[in-house]
RNA sequence: GCGCCCAUCGUCUAUCGGACAGGACACAAGGUUUUCAUCCUUGGAAGCGGGGUUCGAUUCCCCGUGGGCGCGCCA
């Protein structure tokens, strides 16, 4: 029988990063065998589980292009089945009905176990085992009427016909459960892989305090899908050489589940940053415009860009930026209002004998073609008619233009921001900065 | 506490018992005739401890230690 896998969040608004790459590793298994990639939806917590948080997990799907097969199932659509499914069990004697007390909520049906040593081949672990008095019985239908998870997860599982469950490691000791319950139920119990955690410095399931612990964080930080799906993907496994930077086509067609690793693996953003980066440097231009004008476009200078102007901006700054939040930093292109570096300030322009020499380029600037080949001219003439090192005026001047030490090529930069604002800005820098 | 699982540079990892344990991120130093970034060169950096098995163990087995996960009328 063909391959189907399956992916089963429960909507709760969020899609924690540790599901997700469940997700992207059944997905990939799935198109490695050329299977099916299922979706469903538990949303059978109906306090959580809104539309809002249904279209959450979607988008986030669609973000990363895992696309599934057929229609979801809605875990809620299945309630009388899963009801229908504890009583079979209770008439057929798997199952017993008790009043667990305490609360005293009533009379609940629990699934009665085996009683025998169980063992299971995972695909990723190995063989698992576990003896019988290390497993008790549990409560599959609520003394309200509803199922559990065990319950309907199985179940649900029964009837998409699903044949390899990969799932987190945090479900194996389920496992046992769960196969008992398929056997109880008459039904071949699929296949199992348990993936490894993704966990935080601490050694700790990786959550929000440790930086962006959802999918949509890392998108609105700037991170590519492509990025962010390759990276996942070299969380408890890699290819068996050294490729990292791999595309999802080659991931595909490498995939394989027995070498995943079972350990957990710590989350290290900056190396996915890094990895980012080399997708963004990559990327088509006119898709990085678009992907920066969307960011600037929150930002309240975002909308004084320019097309044209903005367009020359991600050309120079696209091989420089590690996340599309780098935009961020444009400000000084396409603002009259600058902010000014108080170190780089003092560093570079709060010094003797750079005003003359500011002057001097600033009168020479005034009446240049304003391209990058002769802005260089001009500021190497300055620097040699006053003995100065060669490139030595250049952080003087990107200081007293942009604000800051740090961007892209410094003629480049000059000719883009254009005659009129450069002398006015190099003006102000001589009069407020220079001594 | 009980049960299950895991164990290679700081981190992610490679290694089908056999060469100097390789790569990547990060870090450090230098270079790429302008900063930052890129790129290049170089460097430091690992088999948890103890027993076995074997001609030979990171690799196989046992014990210890450390870590993870689980032990709900949560999912």
């Amino acid at each position: 029988m063909s391959v189907r896998v399956r992916f089963a969040p429960s909507p709760t608004g969020q899609v924690h990063i540790g599901n997700i790459r469940a997700a992207i590793f059944n997905w990939l298994f799935a198109r490695h065998e050329c299977g099916k990639f299922l979706l469903r939806i538990e949303d059978t917590d109906r306090e959580r589980s809104t539309p809002e948080a249904v279209q959450t997990v979607l988008d986030a799907m669609n973000w990363l292009g895992l696309t599934y097969d057929e229609a979801p199932l809605y875990q809620s659509t299945r309630l009388d089945a899963h009801r229908e499914a504890a009583e079979t069990l209770l008439k057929a004697g798997h199952a017993y009905k008790e009043d667990k007390g305490g609360t005293g909520k009533g009379e609940c049906i629990i699934f009665k176990m085996p009683g025998k040593d169980m063992m299971f081949k995972d695909v990723i672990k190995g063989e698992l085992r576990k003896s019988a008095k290390d497993m008790s019985d549990l409560v599959i239908l609520r003394s309200d009427g509803t199922p559990t998870f065990h319950l309907a997860n199985v179940l649900d599982d029964i009837q998409m016909n699903i044949t390899h469950i990969i799932r987190g490691d945090d479900h194996v000791e389920n496992t046992y459960r769960h196969i008992a319950l398929f056997q109880a139920l008459g039904a071949t119990v699929p296949a199992y892989g348990h993936l490894p955690m993704i966990i935080n410095q601490q050694g700790k399931p990786y959550s929000k305090r440790d930086g962006a612990a959802f999918v949509g964080e890392f998108r609105e930080k700037g991170f590519m899908a492509e990025a962010l799906f390759n990276y996942l993907t070299l969380l408890g496994w890699s290819p068996g050489d050294d490729r990292e930077k791999m595309s999802k086509d080659v991931l595909v067609s490498l995939f394989t589940l027995d070498r995943v690793k079972s350990g957990p693996a710590q989350m290290d953003i900056k190396k996915l940053t890094h990895l980012n980066a080399m997708y963004i440097a990559e990327m088509p231009l006119d898709q990085f415009i678009q992907k920066e004008r969307s960011v600037v476009s929150r930002l309240e200078w975002g909308n004084a860009c320019g097309e044209n102007l903005f367009k020359e901006v991600c050309k120079l700054m696209q091989s420089r930026a590690h996340t599309f939040t780098a935009a961020e930093e444009w400000k000084y292109f396409f603002v009259s209002d600058i902010a000014y570096d108080e170190k780089a300030v003092k560093k570079n322009l709060n010094k003797e004998g750079v005003k003359q020499l500011l002057i001097k380029a600033k009168e020479r600037l005034a009446t240049a073609d304003f391209s990058a080949k002769s802005i260089e001219d001009i500021i190497r003439g300055v620097e040699k008619e006053n003995g100065m090192g060669e490139g030595k005026l250049n952080q003087p001047v990107r200081v007293a233009v942009t604000g800051t030490s740090i961007g892209a090529g410094i003629y480049e930069t000059v000719a883009l921001l254009g005659q009129q604002c450069v002398l006015k800005r190099l003006g102000y820098a001589i009069e407020h900065f220079c001594i």
